[in-house]
DNA sequence: CGTATAAGTCTACAAGTGTATACCTGAAGA
DNA sequence: TCTTCAGGTATACACTTGTAGACTTATACG
């Protein structure tokens, strides 16, 4: 009776409880990348013990594995953006300025793959499922010569933003006014659409 | 007699050992990160014990802050290509494709920032050091209106690029051949050299 | 030679990590 | 009501981390 009484102490719900521990690690890896995210830390965040996330998941690098697939997968904002077939370069900086903007943001597969790049197995990781679910996406809607290129570098674009802004928040980006830096990154959008000259 | 036979044991000069504690300092940070890296390994580096580092740093925090400080004095190389009054986008963006190729580069403070954004304090020293070193000399360097949201724009893509191309090895950029990376590059440089409209 | 002092190391500790084993507990079936 | 077993916790361990204080050793100077 010493726990009970001071939270609502969810039902014994296996797949409820697996769930927010799985949420709960998406947010915390998404925060604090692989090494940074202590397993203590995660189960807390589901209100659980830490040998509960390993009952579930075996091993952290496991749990690790799942979190990212889910994010990853949920990270559909921005790709539909650029797809779209009539899409321009201020309305992709636009959607991009916007959710770079809170902590909490939409791009939490990039978001966990950025604070992850030191671990060299979470990399492997991340470049597999960025290659595959954005890079390949984006060139393929990208008309005219050397659309792998500017795909690449449209990501590159995107994950340098989100690190300078929301990760190291320079103040020059995190500060800015969303609409002078939707007059910069327009235009520099747009040059990656056009095809290559 | 137990450890002087074994090795050349370098002569007891503190300013030579220090700048080798320094320099696989600066190494080990740029391989792992700042949580990635341990006192131990580095001082192993230098050949000498771990509080030895301490000892004349103070803190593995301060040991970083050093560090970054002079990695990113040496990366000279992109600084003053993109201040240098004429530059042109291409000039640039081939200059920045020919240090990201590598495993080693110039760019070493660009790639411990990247490792280490994970951290709190180590993204609070290197935003510091980011922003007083570059972003402010650049945007100084810039013609026309939102010199440092451009600048800022431009460091972005720089550590994108670096980020995809070196750390996660993304094959549309690590693998692509270095005339095609300029020509998509070039552009968007040029577009952030002038003035915003 | 003798000694002062800087250069360097040893041992240890407190905190934090991921994980394994043993334990408890609450709800459902008989 | 009693039993059963999945859901969950407590304790502990082996290891690593950054750092502190006491210790040793080499070099330069008198």
């Amino acid at each position: 009776m010493a726990r009970t009484q001071s939270r609502p102490a969810r039902q014994r719900n296996a797949a409820a409880t697996r769930a927010a521990i799985l949420q709960s690690a998406r947010r915390a890896f998404a925060k604090a990348g692989y090494d940074g995210a202590g397993v203590r830390e995660i189960a807390g965040g589901a209100g659980v013990t830490a040998m509960l996330v390993n009952r579930y998941f075996g091993s952290k690098e496991r749990l690790f594995a799942e979190a990212v697939a889910e994010s990853i997968a949920t990270t559909s904002v921005l790709g539909p953006q650029i797809t779209k077939s009539g899409a321009s370069g201020r309305q992709i900086a636009a959607v991009l300025i916007g959710i770079t903007k809170a902590e909490d943001t939409p791009l939490e597969g990039f978001q966990i793959m950025l604070r992850s790049a030191s671990s060299a197995r979470a990399a492997r990781i991340a470049r597999k499922l960025i290659e595959q679910h954005h890079q390949k996406l984006i060139a393929a809607a990208l008309e005219g010569s050397l659309a792998a290129q500017r795909a690449g570098v449209m990501l590159a674009l995107i994950a340098g933003f989100q690190l300078m802004r929301q990760v190291l928040e320079l103040p020059a980006l995190a500060k800015a006014d969303p609409g002078a830096l939707v007059k910069v990154l327009g235009p520099v959008f747009d040059r990656l659409l056009a095809a290559t000259r």
